[in-house]
RNA sequence: CGGGGUAUAGCGCAGUUUGGUAGCGCACUUGUCUGGGGGACAAGUGGUCGCAGGUUCAAAUCCUGCUACUCCGACCA
């Protein structure tokens, strides 16, 4: 490709608006260009590394026996109500009408459409276990899209769907899937983890996420010292402490503490040790709950972890927090004094709390809190279960080592998903005994325009991006000096542009009339792995000059079996 | 959804306090010089100052409403 028909884009300076690395230098790289808050177009530079990342996950997908499929992105509501998800999906589920009034999504995945198609189309076990893949547009109306398109409204998806008649078909193909994974994010370059993940909302049991690790990421990840354990923060068990409950030593001590309202200030202003607190949070109960609310309460130190909850009977989905109005209705006090103690609704406390003795907690009566509490003497042992976060230090639910936390970019996730569509949707095929069974499903989702912001995340210098071979949009980038005027420096280009094209090495010629800075410059902007400068001087000294991107010195080669040199180099 | 910020040339910004008819750097065009790390000089192109009202002799500037973008938060007991 030639400079002179081929847009390059670059940017000296760095728009305001972007935070994280990689939106930044594809932006100045001229990858991608806003259109709306969340919706990006890909520019030609981009567009290539994308179809890299696609064919790379095409060839994996196709070996580990998927087959390709291409679904429409508009979706009529009569599936998602099918599968009760036009209800249960919320705002980020954008809905459209056409002229006739009839009602529409647009597709932020596509269990529903291929479920009614292979429910359609396949009557028998033996034409399972199947496993059909698309590359496709997705569109989330995310409620805060940011960092570039790594977390936008529009982007594009690998998603595959896979059928089978048993749960042991299923976990064969869900391992096949794990380990095209492995395949495709070590192809593409990545330094990642797969991570044990929770389900969300899209349901089903046993799920894995793949993590690239880089600071930039939304998720948490504990990670074993001692052991390949890894898991997203969101399900990471937190173990019940070894340790047994200590006896109680104190007395129960109410307190006047007008002006603590929150852990940190009690901890503050009474000089007690913070994992001697509790917070006790309010949520909705649900329907077959019978009381209005529960309580939640885990150590002072402690988080509560949203999904664990809402994993526990009685707990409203989504966790909703209790209004101040229904604080002060249902317990007298407001958020800030309130505890276990004399507490007229069901209690769950987490393991860690369990074991605390002589602890501090709201007395449900504003600005009072009582101190000394122990459980059994002062009030009942509630319901125990895991609603915290896991923290640094934790030990690891693998039984071996502790937990360090780091942050990760989901670019994969595969899930266990079970009957849970093919039910709702009642796609069934016979067994071998003649019988209709439903099918189990898998689903399978890697966020391809996400991978490639991950990729920019983990490699990049001060000079911007730095491709590995596998994505690189060019291989090798030839800058002539003196194109325009030296008819040397012209031909001799031109052949080696001839030859490297015709070994079929993707070669970038960067024929424009600009000064050697400003062209080095955005070659290494672009992020182009090899670059070779053609000079009237150089080809009088017989070399021509070198440089890998992450090369710290140049090198002069010669001028005799340069396609080669370059090749072997390229091929490194 | 709650709170903050911003909106002036393609990009980055000043001008708004104190109203007087729009500017800087980069980019872009032309020319000359230069020619191995975003070069110099000269001459140019490009703006309904986010939108709609209002006040005023006069509005980028003051007032009202709206929109878009953006950051933080949505864990508080």
């Amino acid at each position: 490709m030639r400079a002179s028909k081929f847009l390059i884009a670059t940017l000296k300076e760095t728009p305001s608006d972007a935070e994280v690395i990689s939106h930044q230098l594809m932006l100045r790289a001229g990858m991608i260009r806003k259109s709306a808050s969340g919706l990006y177009s890909w520019l030609p530079l981009g567009l290539k590394v994308v179809r890299k990342v696609e064919a790379i996950i095409r060839q994996e997908m196709d070996n580990a026996g998927a087959q390709e499929v291409l679904m429409p992105s508009v979706q009529p509501s009569e599936l998602w109500q099918e599968s009760g998800r036009w209800e249960e999906y919320g705002p980020e589920l954008m809905r459209l009408s056409d002229r006739h009034g009839r009602e529409f999504c647009l597709g932020p995945t596509h269990e529903e459409v291929i479920t009614d198609i292979v429910k359609k189309e396949l009557r028998s076990y033996k034409q399972l276990p199947v496993n059909f893949y698309q590359i496709q547009t997705k569109f989330r109306d995310e409620i805060r899209p940011r960092f570039g398109v790594m977390r936008s409204r529009e982007f594009i998806m690998k998603d595959a769907y896979s059928f089978h008649i048993s749960e042991e078909s299923l976990k064969d193909t869900y391992q096949v899937m794990f380990d095209a994974y492995v395949n495709i994010f070590n192809r593409l370059g990545l330094d990642y983890r797969p991570v044990i993940a929770d389900n969300g909302s899209i349901g089903g049991s046993g799920s894995h996420e793949f993590h690239v690790l880089a600071s930039s990421g939304e998720d948490d990840i504990a990670f074993s010292s001692d052991s390949d354990y890894a898991a997203n923060v969101e399900s990471a068990e937190a173990l019940a402490p070894s340790e047994p409950r200590g006896a109680a030593t104190q007395t129960l001590n109410l307190v006047d503490t007008p002006d603590a309202k929150t852990i940190a200030t009690l901890v503050e202003q009474f000089d007690i040790a913070i994992e001697k607190t509790i917070k006790t949070l309010i949520v909705q109960a649900d329907e077959d709950c019978d009381s209005e609310l529960i309580a939640l309460i885990v150590r002072g130190d402690h988080e509560l972890n949203e999904i664990k909850a809402e994993h526990c009977a009685g707990v409203k989905t989504p966790l909703t927090f209790a209004s101040e109005e229904q604080l002060i209705k249902n317990i007298g006090a407001s958020a800030g004094s309130i505890g276990p103690i004399d507490l007229k609704m069901p209690i769950i406390i987490d393991r860690s709390v369990a074991v605390m003795s002589d602890f501090g907690a709201g007395a449900n009566i504003d600005d009072k809190h009582y101190f000394g509490i122990n459980w059994d003497r002062d009030v009942a042992t509630p319901e125990i279960a895991d609603i915290r976060n896991v923290q640094a230090g934790d030990p690891s639910p693998c039984g071996k080592g502790l937990l360090s936390i780091k942050r990760g970019i989901e670019v994969g996730h595969i899930f266990q998903l079970g009957k849970k569509y093919s039910q709702a949707m009642n796609a069934m095929v016979l067994d071998s005994n003649g019988k209709s069974q439903h099918m189990h499903m898998g689903c399978y989702g890697i966020g391809v325009t996400r991978a490639v912001a991950a990729s920019i995340e983990q490699n990049n210098d001060e000079n911007g991006i730095i491709w590995p071979k596998s994505l690189a949009p060019f291989q090798i980038a030839l800058v002539p000096l003196n194109y325009d005027k030296s008819e040397e420096v012209k031909i001799t280009t031109d052949t080696l542009y001839n030859e490297l094209l015709a070994a079929g090495i993707e070669v970038f010629l960067d024929d424009r009339k600009e000064r050697p800075g400003v062209k080095f410059a955005d070659m290494e902007l672009m992020g182009m792995p090899h670059r070779l400068v053609i000079s009237d001087r150089g080809i009088k000294a017989g070399t021509f000059e070198y440089k890998g991107r992450t090369d710290s010195e140049k090198q002069d080669i010669s001028t005799e079996g340069t396609c080669e040199y370059l090749i072997n180099k390229i091929n490194d």
